[in-house]
DNA sequence: CTAGGGTTAG
C-alpha cells in the first residue's frame, strides 16, 4: 500500500494512518511507526491501534514493544489483539503468558478473559482456567455469554461434564455457541444420547442451530449408531440451505460410513465440491473399518493421484487396510512414506507396528518399536499384543515388566493382551499370578475378555474344574465367549459330562456363530447325543447362509494372490490342484485323517473330504510352494478361522515340504514348523 | 479484539 504522508499536519496523519493501519503489512507499519516518532505525533489511541495492527499483521514482538513503556500500555483492546493473534497462530501458551503479564493499568475485559479461557482449554490447563474464571467473576463477568461459554468449553473439552453442566444451568443467557459447546462436550464424553437431548432442548428454547451445532449432532448420531436421525439431520441441513462446508460434509461421510452405509457415504463424498485430507481420511477409514480393505487402498491411491497429500489419518487407515488383508509390501511402502515425510508419532507408530504384526513380520514390528523412544500406553499394548499373537508369551511378559519399570500404568487392554499371550503359550502359573495382581494390585475390575483369557488358560491346560469354579465366583452371568472357552477345554480334556451341561447353557443363549455351534455339535457327537447333533446342525445351516465365503491370500514378491474355494479362474489352477492332490496322498501316508466334521453341509463323506482338500488356505499354500524356493517362509492370511482339519493338514504339510508356514486367521497366528504348531490352539 | 466444528492406533 502507499503510505500517505502529511508530516505537516499531525491531525490528518492520525486519521489517515488509523485507517491505513487496519490492514497494513508489518513493513508498512514499521515505516508509519517511524514517522509517528519523528513527528512526535504519537497519541495514545494511535499507538494502541498501531500495536493492534502489528498484532494482526503477525509481528507480535513489534506489537508488544510498541505498547510496553508507553501510556498506551493501559489499552486493553491492543493487548487483546496481541493475545488473539497468539491464539490464532496456535500458541495458546504465549497467549497466556501475555495475559498473565498484563500491566496493572490494563484492566482485562470480557474479550481478554474469553481468550485466556480458550487458551487454557487448548492447553488442557484446568487449574489455570479456574484461576482465570475467578478473576473474571471478580471483575463482574459472571453472566457474560462469551466468558461462560469458553469456561464451559474448557470443562467440556476435558471430560469434566459435571462442572460444565453447573456453569451451563446458571447462565442467564445462552446462544448457539453455548449450546453447541454442550452438544460437542457430551459427544466427546461418550454420551451421545445426552448430546442429542441437548440439541432438542436448544430447539425448544427457540435457538436455531447452525452448521457447527449440526456437526455435533451428526457426531452424536454416529456414536449412538442412529443413522435414521443422522439422515434426518442431513435432510434438515439441505432443506434449510445451511452451508455444506468441508467439515459438515466430512462428518456426514463419517456418520454413514461408520454405520455401514458405505454407498451413501460414497455418494455424499462424491458430491463434495472441495475435499481435503480429512474428508479423504474419513472415506478411507470407512472402507477399511467395514472390511473393504482393497477399496480403501484404491481410494488411498486416488487421493494421492488427485494431488492431496495424505495426513496422518489417511496413513493410519491405509496401514489398517494393509493389516486387514496382510499386504506387507504396501504396508512397508506406507511406512517408508511416513519416515520420509512425517515425524513418527505414537498413533502412526502403533498403526505400523500392528500392520507388521498382522502381516506376519514380528521382527519388523520389534525393530520399529525399539526405534520409538517416546512410547505411550497404546503403543506398549500393541507390542505386547503382537508378541502374544506370534506365540511369544515369555517376550510379552518381559515387555510388560519393562513397561512397568518405565512407570507406565497398564490398563484393561494391556492385561487382555498379556493374559491372552500367556494363555496361548501355556504359561499357566504366570497367567493366574497376573490375573490376581490385575485385580488386587492394579485395581482393574476384570471384564469379559479377561475372564475369557483366564478360563481359556486354565481349561487349555486341563484345569477344567478350576476354570469352572472361576465362573461360579463371577458376579455377572457368564457370556457365550466364556462358556465357549470352558467348553473347548472340556472337549479336549475329555470332560464330557461337564461339557454337555455347558453345551446346553450355550444353546440357551441362542448363539448364531457357526464356529460356536460347530464346537457344541462336536461335543454332542463325542457324547453320542445324535438328536442334539442334528438339532445343532440345523441351526448351523440357518446361520451358515449369512456366512461370508472363506478366502486366503499369500504375497509373493510383493504381489498378493487371493484364493477362494470356488475360484476356477487362477491361471495356475491345474498345477495347484495337482499339487494339493499330491500333498494329500503323502499326508495320508503319514497318518493324516480328514476330519469331515468340519464340513457343515449334508454331503457324501467322499465329497466332504474333497472339500477339505480345497479349502482356500490349502490352495494358497500349494501356490506358495510352487512359486517360492526351498526354505522360504510362507505367510497365509485368512479372513475366517482356520478349521481343525486344516490345522492338522498344515502340520503335515510343514513337515513334508520342510517349510515354516504362518497362517493368520480371523483370530490369531499359527506358526507351523516341522509338523508342529507353536500356538497352543486346538479343535 | 472474543467463545463452539470433521478423520486416525491397542
Amino acid at each position: 500500500m502507499h503510505l500517505p504522508v502529511f508530516l505537516d499536519d499531525p491531525r490528518r496523519l492520525l486519521s489517515s494512518s488509523a485507517a491505513a493501519a487496519a490492514s497494513a503489512s508489518a513493513r508498512t507499519l514499521a515505516r508509519l511507526h517511524a514517522l509517528l516518532i519523528v513527528s512526535s505525533s504519537a497519541s495514545h489511541t494511535l499507538i494502541s491501534s498501531l500495536a493492534a495492527a502489528y498484532a494482526r499483521a503477525g509481528d507480535l514482538a513489534a506489537a508488544e514493544s510498541t505498547l510496553t513503556a508507553t501510556a498506551a500500555s493501559s489499552s486493553i483492546a491492543a493487548w487483546n489483539a496481541i493475545i488473539a493473534a497468539h491464539s490464532r497462530r496456535g500458541s495458546p501458551a504465549s497467549a497466556l503468558r501475555v495475559f498473565r503479564a498484563l500491566p496493572p493499568a490494563a484492566r482485562p475485559d470480557s474479550t481478554t478473559f474469553t481468550l485466556a479461557l480458550s487458551a487454557c482449554a487448548r492447553l488442557g490447563d484446568l487449574r489455570g482456567g479456574e484461576s482465570v474464571r475467578d478473576r473474571a467473576f471478580d471483575a463482574g463477568y459472571k453472566d457474560d455469554v462469551f466468558v461462560c461459554s469458553s469456561l464451559l468449553h474448557l470443562y467440556a473439552r476435558w471430560g469434566a461434564m459435571g462442572d460444565a453442566v453447573k456453569v451451563f444451568v446458571r447462565m442467564p443467557r445462552r446462544d448457539r455457541v453455548t449450546w453447541s459447546t454442550m452438544v460437542a462436550g457430551f459427544v466427546s464424553a461418550g454420551q451421545p444420547l445426552d448430546a442429542i437431548q441437548m440439541y432438542r432442548r436448544m430447539r425448544e428454547d427457540g435457538v436455531k442451530g447452525d452448521e457447527v451445532v449440526m456437526i455435533g449432532v451428526i457426531q452424536a448420531c454416529t456414536a449412538a449408531r442412529n443413522v435414521r436421525m443422522g439422515a434426518s439431520v442431513h435432510g434438515h441441513l439441505l432443506r434449510h440451505g445451511m452451508r455444506m462446508d468441508v467439515v459438515t460434509a466430512t462428518s456426514l461421510v463419517d456418520m454413514y460410513a461408520k454405520n455401514g452405509l458405505l454407498d451413501v457415504a460414497c455418494r455424499v463424498f462424491g458430491l463434495m465440491v472441495h475435499r481435503n485430507d480429512v474428508s479423504w481420511s474419513a472415506m478411507i477409514s470407512g472402507f477399511a473399518q467395514n472390511g473393504q480393505s482393497d477399496e480403501a487402498l484404491r481410494l488411498f491411491r486416488n487421493m494421492q493421484a488427485s494431488g492431496i497429500q495424505p495426513d496422518s489419518g489417511a496413513l493410519v487407515s491405509a496401514l489398517l487396510a494393509c493389516s486387514n488383508i496382510g499386504f506387507l509390501k504396501l504396508g512397508r511402502s506406507v511406512h517408508g512414506f511416513i519416515v520420509r515425510r512425517f515425524d513418527f508419532n505414537c498413533i502412526l507408530g502403533t498403526a505400523a507396528i500392528d500392520m507388521y504384526s498382522k502381516c506376519g513380520s514380528l521382527a519388523s514390528a520389534q525393530m520399529l518399536f525399539n526405534m520409538i523412544s517416546d512410547r505411550d500406553l497404546i503403543l506398549w499394548n500393541a507390542m505386547i499384543a503382537c508378541c502374544g499373537a506370534h506365540g511369544r508369551g515369555q517376550d510379552a511378559l518381559t515387555l510388560f515388566q519393562e513397561m512397568n519399570e518405565t512407570g507406565m500404568r497398564p490398563d484393561h487392554a494391556t492385561f487382555a493382551s498379556l493374559l491372552s499371550a500367556l494363555s496361548h503359550s501355556g504359561l499357566v502359573e504366570e497367567g493366574k499370578l497376573w490375573f490376581g495382581r490385575m485385580v488386587n494390585h492394579f485395581k482393574i475390575t476384570p471384564a469379559e475378555k479377561h475372564y475369557v483369557c483366564l478360563v481359556d488358560l486354565l481349561a487349555r491346560s486341563g484345569l477344567v474344574e478350576e476354570a469352572s469354579d472361576l465362573l461360579t465366583s463371577m458376579k455377572a452371568e457368564p457370556t457365550v465367549a466364556i462358556w465357549v472357552a470352558l467348553l473347548s477345554g472340556c472337549l479336549n480334556n475329555k470332560k464330557l459330562e461337564l461339557g454337555e451341561s455347558i453345551a446346553d447353557n450355550i444353546l440357551e443363549l441362542q448363539p448364531d456363530d457357526v464356529g460356536v455351534l460347530a464346537l457344541v455339535s462336536n461335543l454332542y457327537a463325542a457324547t453320542k447325543k445324535w438328536d442334539k447333533v442334528r438339532q445343532v446342525r440345523k441351526l448351523m445351516k440357518d446361520s451358515g447362509s449369512k456366512k461370508m465365503p472363506g478366502c486366503s491370500s499369500i504375497e509373493i514378491r510383493g504381489t498378493r494372490h487371493v484364493f477362494v474355494m470356488e475360484d476356477q479362474s487362477h491361471p495356475q489352477r491345474e498345477e495347484i490342484v495337482s499339487k494339493v492332490a499330491k500333498l494329500d496322498l503323502e499326508m495320508r501316508k503319514m497318518g493324516y485323517i480328514p476330519r469331515t466334521e468340519f464340513v457343515y453341509h449334508d454331503l457324501e463323506e467322499e465329497v466332504k473330504e474333497q472339500q477339505l482338500s480345497y479349502h482356500s488356505e490349502r490352495l494358497a499354500i500349494a501356490f506358495g510352494l510352487l512359486n517360492t524356493g526351498p526354505g522360504t517362509r510362507l505367510v497365509i492370511i485368512k479372513n475366517l478361522r482356520v478349521c481343525g482339519d486344516c490345522h492338522d493338514a498344515i502340520k503335515y504339510i510343514s513337515k513334508i515340504a520342510d517349510r515354516e508356514i504362518v497362517v493368520r486367521d480371523a483370530k490369531r497366528f499359527h506358526h507351523f514348523k516341522d509338523g508342529v504348531c507353536s500356538c497352543r490352539d486346538y479343535w
